[in-house]
RNA sequence: GGUGCGGUGGCCGAGCGGUUGAAGGCACACGACUUGAAAUCGUGCAGGCUCGCAAGAGUCUCGGGGGUUCGAAUCCCUCCCGCACCGCCA
């Protein structure tokens, strides 16, 4: 949510937002209504006043007369109910045009709140200008050295001597995977990690959440993944990404309440603390989760359907910052949380490089974004002997949020210090991922597979995996 | 699934038709006392919205919505949520 005070004082900043993001919401409307509604509220308080007034001067008197109503008997009793009714008929006339007023305010308000929620946070200056993914700009690469050298966005063939197998391939003749129960159980995008890809899995997330705890200070949490709509609002997957959600329907079947299964630990991580006022002492609040994400994947039809990469369900270690509010602080906090994932991915030996995406790359609730796309070399074009070229592939996403989620999520703490009134200032917010896997196992089998056809398994994931050293070319 | 109880400020908790935006306590802030601290004492301390340069003024909010009433945290209806016990069960 952006905040509607400076939507009034600065349109054109949120028009230019809009704009650059490629997000199409009508601002002046939400202007118009905007300004409807306050003079509505306005009059409509001014007449609240007055009634409120002639209560306090009328009220006891007229209870005074209806009790000795109660009492009085013949001419007595009329002069006193016609007294009564005078004094009421100034109070009613009020309620009727405040009623009036109330309906006004009523019926401008659930239009100007959706709008309020589709008016995306405007990108920072320094984000670059930019349609779509082409627009983004690569910000620095990293690769590994020997044993397994493979250069981010080069040939795994000339550096390695041998044609490299796809993950497909790979988890076939590994026996890692089996698509084809995991289709019937579950349909299109369904997978089994059997054996020892469950192992690897599971090392993947083990690792990762365990980094992050031990050597960066986050706190582990578990948290919901079938969560209420107001915490898909709050974290501002909604409305703009409803259709990439499950629905669980409870109401159709005469339950309390629909519910939502999250497609990111961020949601659960983020709604921890909605409606509450936090103590400032306690920030920065540093969590990590892992979870199971799902995802339907709607307008991704025919797009990445073989493999691991674009799958309903999957597991997903997230990163959540939540600091104060602070512009430079949030930097600096992206910076770090993007060195926690590079540290990782390095020490995974895995090649990447970091992508400043464009501003008609972001979403409606980031300020800036940098993904990490690690080097695939199954993925990609085919080359003249049929064999892929080797493409980047997203696998993390970083972003910085600054107070949107946390206003939306109603998130504040109490300023202290110099210069404040003590007043209440929503947080500021920032995710990463840590690792998501299956996808993560992508690079890891195909950089780390070996001229035999087996995979060597990097230093930190193995005592995770049993000790073994490497995935064995099967029979 | 059944029955019962309950949802009030940062937290706990009183209030059950007007004087209550709300007693009391805790927490917090400032001040006094103290060599310092603790303890103690004093003072302050809900959030949102609107108007205003500001000081400030107005208004809304006691789970949500609706109703009764001149007037509702308090009465009625309804929905949501939570807790307890019983049943069932991983």
């Amino acid at each position: 949510m952006i905040d509607l005070k400076q939507l009034r004082e600065n349109p054109d900043r949120f028009r230019t937002g809009a704009r650059l993001k490629r997000i199409d919401v009508d601002i002046d409307r939400a202007l118009e209504l905007d300004a409807q509604r306050r003079a509505a509220m306005t009059e409509q308080e001014s007449l609240r006043a007055e009634q409120k007034k002639l209560e306090k001067e009328l009220g006891p008197q007229m209870g005074r007369l209806s009790g000795q109503l109660k009492k009085a008997e013949g001419d007595e009793r009329a002069k006193l109910e016609a007294e009564l009714t005078e004094l009421r008929a100034k109070p009613t006339a009020l309620k009727t045009a405040i009623q009036a007023k109330e309906e006004v305010v009523a019926a401008l308000t659930p239009e100007l709140e959706a709008l309020l929620l589709q008016i995306p946070l405007p990108p920072d200056a320094d984000v670059p200008e930019g349609a779509g993914s082409e627009g983004n700009v690569e910000l620095r690469t990293w690769s590994p050295s020997a044993p397994d050298a493979v250069p981010a966005g080069g040939s795994f063939q000339d550096a390695r001597g041998f044609a490299p197998k796809t993950h497909l391939e790979l988890v076939e003749s590994l026996g890692l995977v089996d698509f084809e129960r995991g289709v019937k159980l579950a349909g299109t995008r369904s997978y089994v990690l059997t054996g020892l890809g469950m192992r690897l899995h599971q090392a993947v997330l083990q690792y990762a959440m365990n980094f992050m705890a031990d050597r960066h200070g986050f706190q582990p949490m578990s948290v919901p993944v079938l969560v209420r709509e107001e915490a898909m609002i709050g974290t501002g997957f909604f409305p703009a990404g409803r259709d990439q959600a499950y629905l669980v329907s409870e109401q159709a079947r005469g339950a309390g309440q629909d519910m939502y299964l999250t497609g990111t630990g961020e949601v659960g991580l983020m709604g921890l603390h909605q409606d509450e006022i936090l103590d400032e002492a306690s920030l920065p609040l540093k969590y990590v989760t892992v979870s199971t994400c799902f995802r339907r994947e709607a307008g991704a039809a025919g797009r990445d359907t073989a493999g691991l990469y674009r799958i309903h369900q999957f597991d997903k270690v997230e990163q959540v910052v939540i600091c104060k509010a602070d512009e430079a602080e949030s930097r600096a906090w992206h910076q770090k949380m993007l060195g926690y994932v590079e540290e990782l991915l390095q020490s995974l030996e895995l090649p990447y490089r970091l992508l400043q995406c464009c501003t008609g790359d972001l979403g409606p609730k980031n300020a800036d974004m940098v993904d990490i796309e690690c080097w695939m070399p199954g993925r990609g074009e085919l080359d003249p002997s049929g064999r892929p070229r080797g493409d980047y592939g997203e696998t993390h996403s970083a972003s910085r949020l600054y107070d949107f989620q946390c206003r939306r999520l109603n998130m504040r703490y109490r300023e202290s210090g110099s210069g404040s009134k003590g007043g209440t200032v929503f947080c500021h917010s920032l995710n990463n991922t840590v690792a998501a896997s299956p996808r993560l196992l992508i690079p890891l089998l195909e950089i780390h597979q070996q001229p035999d056809g087996s995979v060597r398994i990097p230093d930190p994931l193995r005592p995770w995996m049993g000790g073994i050293d490497r995935i064995p070319a099967s029979r």
